[in-house]
DNA sequence: TCATTATGTAAAATATATTTTACTTTTGGT
DNA sequence: ACCAAAAGTAAAATATATTTTACATAATGA
């Protein structure tokens, strides 16, 4: 799975902390699914799709191996 | 978080094993989504909400305590 | 240039997701 | 009524997600 964050981050202008709070996460696990380190929990895709007004999909996509 | 997973094996007739297999976990895990025992991967969701040809969001929805 | 901010990384601890195994109960068809 | 299939439940084991704490590195703006 790879996903969109960095760049969703980007063009909102917030940094790493800043989305952590508002989703109600560490900035570390932000750190985390950024770099792939881990899948995210389904809550924390929905939380993390509705702040950017998106859809999931639209930010977390399967990877064949997945 | 709830989810309407019951709902759309109804509609499309197939039991939780079938699912299960399909997207490549257990019964029992498909089991406990459904009754919300726990909160799935967003990888999970994502197969599932493929499988059945809809959103994250149509299948999977926060709760307020999320 | 340099101080501050932002991001990256790591490891141990903690919490949660999932599997396995096994059994029980319910459901649906004959 | 009977029985196989489907679903429900549980607990231990296993795997993974997340947090905490700490430090390192990179980036930014004055």
């Amino acid at each position: 799975m790879k996903n969109t964050l960095k760049i969703e981050r980007a063009i909102k202008n917030i940094t790493q902390d800043e989305l952590a709070k508002i989703i109600g996460v560490s900035r570390q696990t932000i750190n985390a699914m950024e770099a792939n380190k881990y899948v995210p929990s389904t809550v924390l895709a929905l939380k993390i799709a509705k702040h950017f007004g998106k859809h999931v999909e639209d930010i977390f996509t399967l990877d064949a191996e997945d």
